[in-house]
RNA sequence: GGCCCCAUCGUCUAUCGGUUAGGACAUCGGGCUUUCAUCCCGAAAGGCAGAGUUCGACUCUCUGUGGGGUCACCA
């Protein structure tokens, strides 16, 4: 194999439903890779038998194939169990961490300050947890290819990390060094969340093998509302929402894309294709994005409209049983009046609703003509006549009275064209409408 | 609070010492139009502050301020 194969990774948890901030990781590292021709990892991380959730491997790898981002190699983490308990007791053995038999501190209870060096650390113990023996006195310090610079910490600082659980089980920081170095990953890329553990890995790197990979944080994605990052509880943030929502995987990946990383020319529109091609990791952005909701409308809306009649056709067949049961003609010709108007699939629901359903008239929304507009036309639709012929024989105002007829018809004053729509509609159930609310 | 990251229009961003600081979304105005949209045209809108380096700083340095992240036998 060749040595400079880029190899990336994307290593969730499978704690749940893969959220945006995880879409854009994932796309970031299969961008990275696909650049350059290189292979696209999926690890698994499932060390944490608590937090686990039942099929959110499955959910996730689903989820990940709907965008196109498809893996070259597969891996779990609980397989490979054995791995992990060897080097953390190679590294024992070389006296860079020792065991621990301290009960496990609850997370965060006990607020800033923070005891650094473990009280077992020297105490010779053969069994327990196995912890990091840090050193003081020394400065780590690593490349990150996102921000573009040298970041250090003073060991003074670090914390001596748990590598084994007591269970066996590794915890993050030994996994990630073993893994990446087994699978031969020469570019980690991951959330800005992970800084702060960075030296923690940085050592163990150090301690264990001869050379780390390039490493490098992305930004956190920003709620609009909060300016924090986003998060499960507040905002909406899972991928499989935004598309049960109406939006489409193209729009969600390109708009994803740029939240946290821009082409010199300020392209806008890429297929996953043309992202390979121009994916540059020069590119990445600094600063914290926030997730601006209407700029993904406008995106989607781009998308709709590039779309095939018959495929945004099945796609509301899909989203909405009873446009479905249309006849297929009726389906086609509502999908062209509609495309235009949408930014969301599931904009149908509202907009076309009147096709299917038969309207509130709300009549105060009528002018005050309403009533010899709606003669008129119900005279003219049953001799076939032309409405426009209506409005010059009587001097109608011809927005007044399309108005009139447009909200008798669909109960809406936003509605695609109406002389399409009666069309639709059919003469009987037109008149049926128009002559209800005379 | 310690440590770390960050700072260009409201938002996403281009610029990488010399520009009338460019584009896109959103906003507003106009055109098209029987509504709403689409589409086209136009406008308004930005370098956090203060020092320093330099002939010249949005760009480099420092300080301040502001924002974010993180501090588990979770990832």
């Amino acid at each position: 194999m060749n040595q400079n194969k880029v190899r990336t990774r994307f290593a969730p948890s499978p704690t749940g439903f893969l959220h945006i901030g995880g879409l854009r990781t994932a796309l970031y590292a299969y961008l990275l890779a696909k650049h350059e021709g290189g292979d696209f990892i999926l690890r698994i991380e499932d060390t944490d038998q608590k937090r686990e959730v039942e099929g959110a491997t499955e959910a996730l790898q689903e989820t990940l194939k709907k965008f196109g981002l498809i893996w070259d190699e597969f891996y779990k983490q609980s397989e490979r169990l054995e791995k992990y308990k060897s080097a953390a007791e190679k590294l024992v053995r070389e006296s860079y961490a020792f065991y621990c038999n301290c009960k496990p501190k609850n997370a965060k209870v006990e607020g800033f300050s923070k005891e650094l060096r473990d009280p077992c650390r020297d105490k010779k113990l053969t069994s327990g947890a196995i912890k990091l023996r840090v050193p003081d006195g020394q400065i780590v310090r690593y490349h990150d290819f996102v921000h573009k610079k040298e970041i250090s910490w003073k060991t003074d600082e670090v914390y001596d990390a748990t590598l084994l659980k007591s269970d066996g089980f590794p915890t993050y920081h030994l996994a990630v060094v073993v893994d990446d170095t087994d699978m031969k990953i020469s570019h980690i890329i991951r959330g800005h969340d992970w800084l702060p553990s960075t030296p923690i890995h940085l050592l163990v790197f150090d301690y264990l093998v001869s050379k780390r990979p390039e490493i490098g944080h992305l930004t956190d994605i920003l709620s609009t509302e909060t300016g924090k990052k986003l998060s499960k509880r507040r905002d909406s943030v899972f991928v499989e929402q935004f598309l049960e929502e109406g939006y489409l995987s193209e729009a969600l990946l390109n708009f994803v894309l740029l939240l946290g990383w821009a082409p010199k020319n300020n392209k806008e529109m890429f297929t996953l294709t043309e992202m390979v091609k121009s994916f540059d990791i020069n590119g990445f952005q600094d600063a914290n994005p926030k997730f601006f909701r209407d700029k993904l409308d406008w995106f989607n809306g781009q998308y709709i409209r590039q779309l095939k009649v018959g495929d945004l056709n099945s796609k509301f067949q899909t989203l909405n049983s009873k446009f479905k049961a249309l006849k297929t003609e009726t389906q086609i010709e509502i999908t062209k009046l509609v495309k235009d108007r949408i930014s969301k699939l599931t904009d149908i629901n509202t907009l076309a609703k009147f096709f299917w359903e038969t309207p509130e008239v709300d009549k105060s929304l009528l002018g005050n003509n309403y009533k010899l507009h709606l003669a008129k036309a119900i005279e003219a639709i049953e001799n076939d006549k032309d409405l426009m012929e209506v409005v010059k024989e009587n001097n109608f105002k011809t927005g007044d009275f399309f108005m009139d007829l447009r909200i008798a018809i669909t109960g809406s004053k936003f509605t695609p064209p109406i002389n399409e729509s009666i069309e639709i509609l059919g003469k009987d159930e037109t008149l049926k409408r128009l002559k209800k609310v005379i």
